[in-house]
DNA sequence: ATAGCTGCAAACCTTTTGCAACCAA
DNA sequence: TTGGTTGCAAAAGGTTTGCAGCTAT
């Protein structure tokens, strides 16, 4: 972890206030890609009074902030990941529904390629990968 | 176009009901990615009977045999296209929301060595651009 | 004192579903 | 007659928001 979501929320301006250091506290402790209901579980474990509400304020918060990415791996509800600054796509475990990180600079490279040809300037871009484990 | 969605509905085996024979007609002359809201008033303007509901309903029909595709662009509601067999990905841009598709052999190949090199089998995919127009 | 943050509950939006009527086989 | 289909309205699931109270400056 480069540094914590903490920190980058701090330096951004934004008031840490106690909910919102929880939440913090719970992003930088997840190594999944939680959903807001998961999120407000972990953070109410914490501290009881926090609402659902602030967990979706928050998170919009730092998604702003450019500090935390949000993800529709189309099952209806968002999930967020932290924001590495380092971009990566996902490979999406059909069995399990475990979520795999990658990067790859000649799929990245190819993509530019791609949106030129058709007289476009690559802004951003989402991939997601489906797969099945391979047994041997 | 390779084929109606009206001519695969009813070889698949389904009932081609006045509704879905209408639903089947709109999504033929599409040459967008509308959503549900946007089939339902195609559709109510051939015949204002026809309910939303029976819009979703006949769209998960065809989806589920394989005549149609839906798509989760992020912007919430979720977005409908004939498949055409044929795959092919989006570039969205970002400032008209047009879709664009594209078909890019290399890309498709390059998946397929990323989620083997990950230890999966590929069996599927999804992936956007997202872009601007470069003016000239 | 003031501006921003919070919890609660209500509202919202898209999609699904229970139900009674309806239609085709 | 029987099972599938439809419209309507209600419900569901995820997310947002109005509001009154609270908190930190």
């Amino acid at each position: 972890m480069t540094q914590t979501i903490h920190n980058r929320a701090a330096a951004a301006g934004l008031r840490m206030t106690a909910p919102r250091r929880v939440i913090a506290r719970v992003l930088d402790a997840a190594d999944d890609h939680p959903d807001a209901e998961a999120l407000h579980a972990r953070a109410a474990a914490i501290d009881p009074r926090i609402s659902l509400a602030t967990v979706y304020r928050t998170v919009k918060l730092f998604e702003e902030q450019g500090i935390l990415e949000k993800h529709a791996f189309g099952d209806g509800r968002a999930r967020y990941e932290a924001a590495d600054g380092g971009h990566h796509d996902h490979l999406i475990d059909m069995a399990t529904g475990q979520v795999i990180e990658f990067v790859d600079p000649e799929i990245e490279a190819l993509q530019e390629k791609i949106a030129r040809r058709l007289g476009y300037r690559l802004i951003g871009h989402r991939l997601e990968l489906f797969g099945e484990r391979i047994e041997d």
